[in-house]
Parts: structure tokens; C-alpha cells; sequence
DNA sequence: CCAGCACATTGATGATTGTCAATGTATGGT
DNA sequence: ACCATACATTGACAATCATCAATGTGCTGG
């Protein structure tokens, strides 16, 4: 329960636990390669994209590929399905809700 | 000078250099200690707050939030201005367009 | 059961990062 | 000239990170 303050809580600067958990979605966006490739797989809508189809196109080897989506995957912004042998990943619906709360003032 | 293509620049997967942009703005926030340190200055508004006045509530030392603010400034989210000895720190305008644009859609 | 594909994990390495104590620099007052 | 204040820089250290080669795991088809 919030203690009844008079100042509302988008007057009250960042506690430390919100900034520790915006700061994980902020560094999850904080690597060129991984911005490429949760741009990759915001453009593949909510069918997703099969992680099979980024490598290439990041000029990264397999194994940084999927460290790089196991981040994004435990940052929460990006979730995956099995499909056969095949790992479809899309985006978090509203995973971006925080940081953008954040940058619009 | 830009290709006359048929597609859109939003359609278009981001470029390694647009990306390398945006993550460096990221990569800004992606500290507790300097989300919280961007979210003070933020809150002065354009009057800006002294760098003395932001030591104490972060807790720690002087240098690391001389570091930090550096961090900030070399990113072309804060800016400083000089007031006798102190510094008055304030958000550049516009600084989060581009991380704006990128998180909606 | 075996071979092949998709993907994850491990281990190693060089680079970057957050932090502080110590020291340096600039400004203003006396 | 001196001293105090505000802030930056340096140097060091432990921790985290991005990357890849090698290897492991899980699934599918034959």
C-alpha cells in the first residue's frame, strides 16, 4: 500500500528499483546488433521470425546470435515458439510500455 | 546522396550506422545510477540543476557522478552550462527524438 | 537408430564498464 | 598570493560484455 503523498508519482523522481528495471529494457537496446535484431523481429509483426533468418543478415556467427536473443528474451522484449525444429521470435506486446512512458516525459 | 528507392525509410530495416546512433543513446540510460542522475536534470527543466546537488541523492562519490554526467553529455542528452564555479547541467531539446521515433513503431 | 538441421551452452579472450581514492584545474573570495 | 569550493582527470581494479570455436541438445525424416 502507497502511503497517501500529495505529490503525484510522475512528480517524484525515479526510485532505484524503477531505474534498475528500466535500465535492463534500456540495455537490452543498447547494442547496435541487438537493435538490429529487435528491429528485425518488431517488423515480423506477430507472426515472428524464425531465428534461423537472422543470422546472415547481422554478419554475427550463430552462437552471438542467440546469446544476443537471450538477452532480449530476458529483458522481456521478445518472447519465442517452437515450431518443429525452427524458434519463432516476436515482440512482447507492450514490453516497451516503460521506456517509453519514460522518454515522453 | 540517398538511392531513389520505392521503399520507405521506416520500412526499411535499421542501417548498422543508425543503429550504432540509437545504441549509443541507450547505452546512455542503460546505468540505474545515470537513468535516475538524467531523470534530475530532467525535473530542473531549463533552468538545469547544479552537479552539486546531485552527488548526495545518488550516493556516490564525486568523481563517479563527474563520470556519469560526462557519459550523458558525450551521448547529447545533457548539456552544461557555467555559473561562477558551479555547473548547471540541463536536458538538450530533442535529445531522445530519435530513441522516441524508434520505440513508437 | 542414425544422420542432419536448428538452436543452445560452454569456455576462452580481449574490450568495456562502474567505482573510488588521489590528484589536478579552474573560479571566486579575502 | 592564498585558500576554499566545484568539478574534472588519472590510475587502478573487479565485474560485465561481445564475440567465436567447439560442443551439446532437441527435433525430424528416413
Amino acid at each position: 500500500m502507497a502511503s497517501a503523498k500529495s505529490i503525484p508519482l510522475t512528480k517524484r523522481p525515479l526510485t532505484d528499483s524503477s531505474a534498475e528495471e528500466l535500465a535492463i529494457g534500456f540495455a537490452a537496446l543498447a547494442d547496435p546488433v541487438r537493435l538490429r535484431l529487435f528491429d528485425l523481429v518488431w517488423r515480423a509483426g506477430s507472426n515472428g521470425v524464425c531465428s534461423c533468418d537472422l543470422v546472415e543478415p547481422l554478419e554475427r556467427s550463430q552462437p552471438t546470435i542467440s546469446h544476443h536473443l537471450k538477452v532480449l528474451r530476458e529483458a522481456g522484449l521478445v518472447e519465442s515458439r517452437r515450431e518443429g525444429t525452427w524458434l519463432w521470435y516476436s515482440v512482447v506486446p507492450d514490453a516497451l510500455k516503460g521506456a517509453q512512458a519514460f522518454l515522453s516525459r
